[in-house]
DNA sequence: GAAATTCTACCGAACGGTAAGTAAAAATCC
DNA sequence: GGATTTTTACTTACCGTTCGGTAGAATTTC
């Protein structure tokens, strides 16, 4: 009746909540109908009800996985870097390549987030102003160490995240340019554009 | 009956499509019913189809206002301006003072597309590559010059419009910083990031 | 009074979600 | 270790609501 979150279960969860992913990254989560998730994974739509109680706790789920991924390998990996342009560097290089490889849950975070429930919502912006503030903080160091360029710092963490976030509107790994390749041209870029040169 | 295109009927016609566009960048096309947007207007569902015959017709009267509006601001003005850079810094500016403003039909644009037909979403992007390539074009006469960095051409592109179109997504007109403010420092970023200092 | 504009009242389709049932696997009992 | 019970992982069939859209009447404008 009630579902016990057994190893098996949990490995079939999150093929679900990928695969939802994956649809609501190609077509937008309210165009995605349950049915058309349910059409994928060739099961019926009441099947998937066992796994989540409602489109927006699925919403949820899939929003909680793409926060786990920036926060296993950008943000808990960067808090041991203790040289700030260093770590500036690690931080777009990293968050860059996890945009541009397609992980499709890191990519809702920044997008989807009107269907969630306001203690979700609230919970979710809270781990992600926690991001926000962190290289924010970055760039305040390198502010205070006189390599920043002149620009207000709100506007560079913001500006620097738009360069990385539109990664997944135009590009595609499959074609000529490498996800290494572009990763390290968008950082050069924003490098360029934040730090003074010396 | 049908609908004639008298002086007075387009305005109306432009506060309905303004007054839509708002409401789909609030919450999102799919998530804002045709009601939703009567209800604003202070009139009904079936008095708004007076105006267009589908909602998808609606998105693509609000879809081709943007694109004129960046036309009309950015790219017919600036293919007037000779030299490169000055060139660019003018794109920059005007195309970020459009999406910091808050223009609701130009930061559709970038957003929803999928609702639109084949013909309606080819028709678009034949206009949003055109403006895509005239930037590009700008960036190749700079290298060329050898004013560029070395990065990717086409890279550096789509990176500088997420530098600009990302602004709606955080940036408030009320708060402290200005538009004025935020442009120029947004500019300043993208112009350092992109040129070789000298 | 004719044309332009907006309303009332409704339709059919699609959607999120649920109730009831079930085959196969796993756990428990003796 | 064979028989019995329970749980897992679904399915079929359906419900109530909402949505885009329409026909035709009513109202407003000139």
């Amino acid at each position: 009746m009630a579902r016990t979150e057994t190893k098996k279960n949990l490995d079939r969860a999150q093929e679900i909540y990928l695969t939802a992913a994956q649809l609501f990254v190609e077509r937008g989560m309210d165009s995605t109908s349950v049915a058309d998730i349910a059409d994928r994974l060739k099961m019926t739509k009441a099947g998937l009800y066992y796994y989540f109680t409602s489109k927006q706790e699925l919403l949820y789920q899939i929003v909680t996985l793409g926060l786990d991924s920036v926060k296993d390998e950008v943000l808990d990996p960067a808090r041991k870097i203790k040289n700030a342009e260093q770590r500036l560097e690690f931080i777009i290089l990293n968050h860059a390549r996890l945009a541009a490889e397609g992980n499709h849950a890191v990519i809702i975070v920044s997008h989807e987030m009107n269907a969630l429930s306001f203690k979700q919502r609230e919970a979710m912006l809270e781990r992600r102003r926690e991001y926000f503030e962190f290289v924010r903080g970055t760039l305040v160091e390198l502010k205070t160490e006189g390599k920043l360029r002149d620009i207000d710092i709100t506007t560079a963490t913001f500006t620097l995240f738009g360069m990385i976030l539109w990664l997944p509107r135009w590009f595609r790994p499959t074609g000529k340019l490498s996800v290494k390749k572009v990763c390290q041209d968008v950082c050069a870029m924003a490098l360029k554009g934040l730090l003074r040169s010396h």
